[in-house]
RNA sequence: CGGGGUGUGGCGCAGCUUGGUAGCGCACCUGCUUUGGGAGCAGGGGGUCGGAGGUUCGAAUCCUCUCACCCCGACCA
C-alpha cells in the first residue's frame, strides 16, 4: 500500500482524553478515531490489525473444531426474557423499539441468541458436541466507558459456544478451547496466563480469564499468583489459605459495653484496646438492590484483619446490585454513626446478616455496638447475634498464603483479552433446549462459552510493547510487515529503488507500506516509529549509492546495510527472527 | 448515579478573575529556499468561543438552564 492512497492521519500531539499509553498511540497513530464516548471507528490501519488477529483467531478455532457463522446484533427482548437475563443484564443492556413498539436487544453476548438457534434444531446426541463461534460486534451500554477500546460501548469479540452431551464431554470441549486460546495469544505475540474466575452475570459453574500481563495503570484487574504452584485466580475470585488464626478462647464470657471514644475504624479500635485485628469483627452495611430499585439492608461480617470482597458477598446475596451503605444509610440501620456498627442488637431484627468461614470459628469477639464510641468485647454468635448465611467473604491479596501449597501469592495487574465459562445448562434449561440421548431421554445441553476481545486484544499489545517513539507491533498482527520509507521520494535514484523495493515485496506477498509521501525524512522516520511496523527500509542517497539501502527492526537500534538486490530474502529472513 | 473537571479553527492550548467584539503553537494552502530524526522565510484560508435563555450600551468573559466530553468510584469483556 501506498501511504498517499491510503488515510493514515497521524498526529504530533495526542488529544487530550486520552489516558492509557497504548490509546494515545492508536489514535497519534492514526489507527483510531473517536465518534462518541466508548464509540470507536476503525481506521486503515486498525483494519488491517482487526483482520490479521481476526484470522489468526480463525485459523485456531476451526482448528479447534468449531465452525463460524454470524448471528444477528439485534435480537428481540422475547429470548432474553425467556433465559430471564432480560431483568438481571439490566442497564448496561443496550436496548430500543421500532416503529412497532416492540422491544429490541443490542445483544452484547449470544447465549440466548444460539440457543433459541439450536433449541429444537439440535435434537440427537448423535448430532453432538457442536462449537459454533462468531467475529461481530457487541454492545454494551457500560456505565463509564473508557481507555478507548478497551471498555467501549461497541466492540468486536469473537464468541463461541459449544454444546454437549454430558459433562465430561463437555470437559473435553472446553480444555480445547483453552488450548486454542493459548495458541492464539501467542501467535499475537502476547504471553497470556490463565486464571479462575467469577462467572459473574453469566453464570454458570465456572471460568477463567485470559490475561495479558502488564505494569501500568492499563491493569484492569488484580490477579493473584501462588510463585510455587500453579494456583492463578483473579481478586474477584481468589481464595488464599488462613496463617493468622486468633487464639480461641475455651470459655465464652460475658458481654461486655465499652467505651471506645473516637475509634472508629479496626486501627483506632485495635490500637485503643490494645488487641490483635484478628480479634475484632468488621460489621459492613450494604444496600442489596433488586430489579425493582428497592434498596434492602443486609450485613456482611469478616475478621478485622481482612478485606471483604463484594463480589463473594454478592454470590450470597444474587442482588442485581450491590451498594456500599452511605452514611445516613448506616446511621438508619444501626442507629449509629459509621464505625460503629455490629451485628450484636440490630435495631432491625429482620436484617440478613452474613458471615465469612472464619467468623463462624471466633469466641469472644469485638465488635461495634451500634451506639457512638462503644464497642462490645466477647461478642459469641448463637448467644448475642445470629448469622443468616456463611460463605467466603474475604479477598486474597499479595502476600498470602496459596491454599494448594505452601507458597505465597504475588499480586499482578492484567488485561483480560479473553475468557471461557462452564455454562451448565443454565440455559438450556432456562431456554428449554434439549435432545435426545441413547437412551431416548430428553436432556439439556451442557454449554460453554467462550470469549476473545477482537478489539481490545491489540491495544493489550500496544500497552504491552512501545516505547517513546510509538508502537512496536509483535509481526503477525502489525498492520504491515514492512514499511519503506524513501527519505526523499522527489530524488529520481531513491524513488525508483523504493518503488522496485516495494513491488519486490509486494510480489513476493510480504505486506509492505511505502510511504510516498514528499515529506522530509524526519516527518517519515519519526511516523513509521509511531506506527509501528516491525521491518523498517530507510532509502537515502548516499547508502543507496553504493547500492544499499538500510534495515531495521523496530525493536532494535541496530540499522543493516543491505544490497538492494538481496532486499526481499533479507527481509524475510528479518522477519522470522522476530515475534 | 455520586464526587471532581473541561468545552475557544483539524489537534494542543491562552484569553474569563477585572466585560470593549478572538489569539498562540502544530496542522492546512501558495511561493521561494531547504532536504537523513517532526525545516526556514514570506503570504494565505479557516472559529455563530458546546447550546439556549438572561444581565448589560456591549458577553468567550457575569448569571440561570441544558448538552457533550474527561477523571475518581460503583459496573464490566
Amino acid at each position: 500500500m501506498r501511504w498517499t492512497q491510503t488515510y493514515i492521519p497521524t498526529l504530533r500531539e495526542a488529544p487530550a482524553e486520552a489516558e492509557l499509553i497504548s490509546h494515545k498511540l492508536l489514535v497519534r497513530a492514526g489507527y483510531i478515531r473517536k465518534l462518541a464516548s466508548g464509540i470507536y471507528l476503525y481506521l486503515p490501519l486498525m483494519q488491517r490489525v482487526i483482520q490479521k488477529f481476526s484470522q489468526i483467531v480463525r485459523d485456531e478455532m476451526n482448528a479447534a473444531g468449531a465452525v463460524e457463522v454470524t448471528m444477528s446484533a439485534l435480537a428481540p427482548a422475547e429470548v432474553w426474557q425467556k433465559s430471564g437475563r432480560y431483568e438481571t443484564a439490566g442497564r448496561e443492556q443496550m436496548r430500543l423499539k421500532d416503529r412497532h413498539g416492540r422491544d429490541y436487544v443490542l445483544n452484547g453476548t449470544h447465549e440466548e441468541v444460539i440457543t433459541s438457534l439450536v433449541s429444537g434444531e439440535l435434537k440427537s446426541y448423535k448430532q453432538l458436541p457442536l462449537n459454533m463461534y462468531q467475529i461481530q460486534i457487541k454492545f454494551r451500554d457500560e456505565i463509564r466507558p473508557r481507555f478507548g477500546l478497551m471498555r467501549g460501548r461497541e466492540f468486536i469479540m469473537k464468541d463461541a459456544y459449544s454444546f454437549d452431551a454430558d459433562v465430561e464431554s463437555h470437559r473435553v470441549s472446553y480444555q480445547k478451547m483453552v488450548d486454542a486460546y493459548f495458541k492464539i495469544f501467542e501467535r499475537a505475540g502476547l504471553d497470556s496466563r490463565m486464571v479462575e474466575s467469577d462467572t459473574g452475570a453469566m453464570g454458570g459453574e465456572s471460568a477463567h480469564e485470559f490475561m495479558v500481563i502488564v505494569d501500568t495503570s492499563a491493569g484492569e484487574e488484580y490477579l493473584l499468583f501462588c510463585d510455587k504452584c500453579d494456583y492463578a485466580a483473579n481478586r474477584e475470585k481468589a481464595t488464599f489459605r488462613d496463617e493468622n488464626p486468633p487464639i480461641i478462647d475455651s470459655e465464652e464470657k460475658e458481654l461486655e459495653k465499652v467505651p471506645t471514644p473516637g475509634a472508629a475504624t479496626i486501627e483506632e479500635v485495635t490500637a485503643f484496646l490494645k488487641v490483635d485485628a484478628n480479634r475484632l469483627v468488621k460489621t459492613l452495611i450494604y444496600k442489596a438492590i433488586d430489579d425493582k430499585d428497592n434498596a434492602t439492608p443486609i450485613v456482611a461480617l469478616v475478621r478485622g484483619d481482612r478485606e471483604l470482597n463484594e463480589v463473594k458477598l454478592n454470590n450470597l446475596v444474587k442482588a442485581v446490585e450491590l451498594e456500599m451503605a452511605d452514611e445516613d444509610f448506616v446511621c438508619e440501620v444501626t442507629g449509629a454513626p459509621v464505625g460503629f456498627a455490629g451485628p450484636v442488637g440490630l435495631k432491625n431484627k429482620e436484617i440478613t446478616i452474613y458471615a465469612d468461614h472464619e467468623v463462624m470459628a471466633l469466641k469472644n469477639v469485638i465488635v461495634g455496638a451500634n451506639e457512638a464510641d462503644t464497642h462490645y468485647l466477647n461478642a459469641n454468635i448463637g448467644r448475642d447475634f445470629e448469622v443468616t448465611e456463611t460463605g467466603d467473604l474475604t479477598t486474597a491479596s499479595e502476600g498470602d498464603a496459596c491454599p494448594n501449597c505452601d507458597g505465597r501469592l504475588v499480586c499482578k495487574k492484567g488485561i483480560e483479552v479473553g475468557n471461557t465459562f462452564m455454562l451448565g445448562t443454565k440455559y438450556s434449561d432456562s431456554m428449554d433446549a434439549k435432545f435426545l440421548n441413547s437412551n431416548g431421554k430428553a436432556m439439556p445441553f451442557v454449554m460453554g462459552s467462550y470469549g476473545i476481545g477482537i478489539t481490545r486484544t491489540p491495544q493489550a499489545a500496544v500497552e504491552r510493547y512501545h516505547d517513546d517513539g510509538g508502537i512496536i507491533w509483535p509481526k503477525d498482527i502489525a498492520p504491515y510487515s514492512v514499511e519503506v520509507v524513501p527519505l526523499n521520494y522527489k530524488q529520481d535514484n531513491i524513488r525508483e529503488a523504493a518503488d522496485s523495493i516495494y513491488a519486490k515485496l509486494s510480489e513476493a506477498g510480504v505486506d509492505v507500506l511505502l510511504d510516498d509521501r514528499p515529506e522530509r525524512a524526519g516527518v517519515k522516520l519519526n511516523d513509521a516509529d509511531l506506527i509501528g511496523c516491525p521491518v523498517r527500509i530507510a532509502i537515502g542517497a548516499k547508502s543507496l549509492d553504493e547500492g544499499k539501502v538500510e534495515l531495521k527492526a523496530r525493536n532494535s537500534s541496530e540499522v543493516h546495510l543491505v544490497a538492494v538486490e538481496g532486499i526481499v530474502a533479507e527481509i524475510e529472513k528479518t522477519l522470522k527472527t522476530l515475534k
